[in-house]
DNA sequence: AACTCGGGGTA
DNA sequence: TACCCAGAGTT
């Protein structure tokens, strides 16, 4: 481990790199620690450029924590949708109404009671402390791990808790040798614009005269980290439902993947692809059945689920890639026959206008989906 | 310690 | 493709 010389050091040195380089980013504009943790929420696993939109159209409908607090969480979830991670608004959400409910609506100056908000974990404790209240607390993102797994010349993998923690042990005892509020951002900032994940520009290093990593000869192969396994690929079946100017729609669950949002009715079959398209239909005909229990329609034709009697036609198709899974999404439109009539409460499904859909959150393969079929369909009549 | 949970940019 | 991104929560 370095020496309290060399700590003192590197965190000069980078502070007064961030002086100079630092980028001009909304978020740097204030130390309001309600919007330093709005930024820091949205900013999790998601890229500057992303959030940057997304921050001004948050911060314009929720000014402080007790907006924010009394909005509706379908509000907040339009605001976010295709963020992605859609837990973090939910928990957002909630952390504001503790923040109002338990301290007066304003983010207490206090490391535990910011660490046990919902969806405030290590790293975003620290760098509201850090970043919002100027305390020396480490914050300790995906950039960091990697600036340091370089400079100290880490080669354990940084996925691993006992290496995050002597690398996070390492940035406390620096953080109190510089300005915490610079320090934290001069780290990040060395992380994103010098010390790059590829072909990281030792060259241009504030501290490369000091880094381990680069004596080495092998910074470019830092960090490691443990092998991942290779997602599963899922397909699904979704059908398109429309009648008199509204489509049938079902939003999904509370828990889970995409939760809450809403999505065309659809089944996922069970097991990896490829499905022939007769399986399809089977899958799209069952789905459509349950759709259709307890109604008047064309009981004849949809009683017996399994005959062909329900034909359909395939009218598009999207690929989506999640972290650990892969979607396949084809859409099925139902013919031979001449009228649905579905009740919305079966099934779980609902009419909506086709011009309300833009009211309701859909999860962007959704969003790819309806766009496709609603510009480019003529308007057509089951 | 492993797994879940989005979406997009980049080589 | 595969990797990575201002990670947190659950099991």
């Amino acid at each position: 481990m370095r020496s309290r010389e060399s700590l003192t050091d590197f965190a000069h040195t980078l502070v007064a790199w961030y002086r100079v380089n630092a980028r001009k980013l909304p978020w740097r504009e204030t130390t309001d620690p309600y919007r330093i943790l709005v930024s820091e929420t949205m900013l999790q696993q998601t890229r500057v450029e992303t959030v940057i939109p997304y921050y001004h159209r948050f911060l314009e409908a929720y000014p402080d924590a007790t907006a924010l607090a009394d909005a509706a969480e379908d509000d907040v979830m339009k605001l976010w949708e295709g963020l992605g991670y859609y837990r973090r608004a939910r928990n957002l959400h909630r952390a504001m109404q503790v923040v109002r409910d338990s301290y007066g609506g304003t983010i207490p100056d206090d490391a535990e009671a910011v660490r046990a908000l919902p969806g405030v974990g290590p790293y975003t404790a620290g760098a509201v402390m850090s970043i919002a209240f100027n305390r020396p607390q480490a914050a300790v993102d995906g950039n960091v791990l990697r600036v340091m797994a370089r400079y100290l010349g880490i080669f354990d993998p940084i996925d691993l808790p006992t290496t995050k923690r002597t690398i996070s042990s390492a940035v406390d005892r620096a953080i109190h040798q510089a300005e915490p509020r610079l320090f934290t951002q001069a780290l990040m900032e060395l992380g994103a614009l010098v010390c790059v994940p590829r072909r990281p520009r030792c060259d241009a290093c504030p501290v490369a005269h000091g880094c381990l990593g680069r004596q080495s000869g092998r910074a470019a192969e830092l960090p490691t980290k443990t092998p991942k396994k290779a997602r599963r690929k899922r397909t699904i079946v979704a059908l398109w439902i429309e009648r008199d100017g509204a489509l049938l729609v079902e939003r999904r669950s509370d828990d889970g993947l995409l939760a809450g949002m809403w999505q065309l009715p659809m089944t996922e079959l069970p097991d990896d692809p490829p499905y022939s398209e007769g399986e399809l239909f089977l899958a799209a005909r069952r789905r459509l059945h349950k759709l259709a229990i307890g109604n008047t329609i064309e009981a004849d034709v949809l009683s017996v689920a399994d005959q062909p009697a329900v034909d359909f036609l395939a009218i598009a198709e999207a690929r989506h890639v999640f972290t650990h899974l892969e979607w396949r999404v084809v859409v099925l439109r139902p013919i031979g026959y001449h009228q649905v009539h579905i009740a919305s409460d079966h099934g779980g499904a609902a009419w909506v206008p086709i011009g309300e859909l833009s009211k309701l959150v859909w999860p962007k393969v959704y969003q790819t989906l309806l766009s496709q079929l609603l510009n480019s369909l003529p308007v057509h009549r089951l």
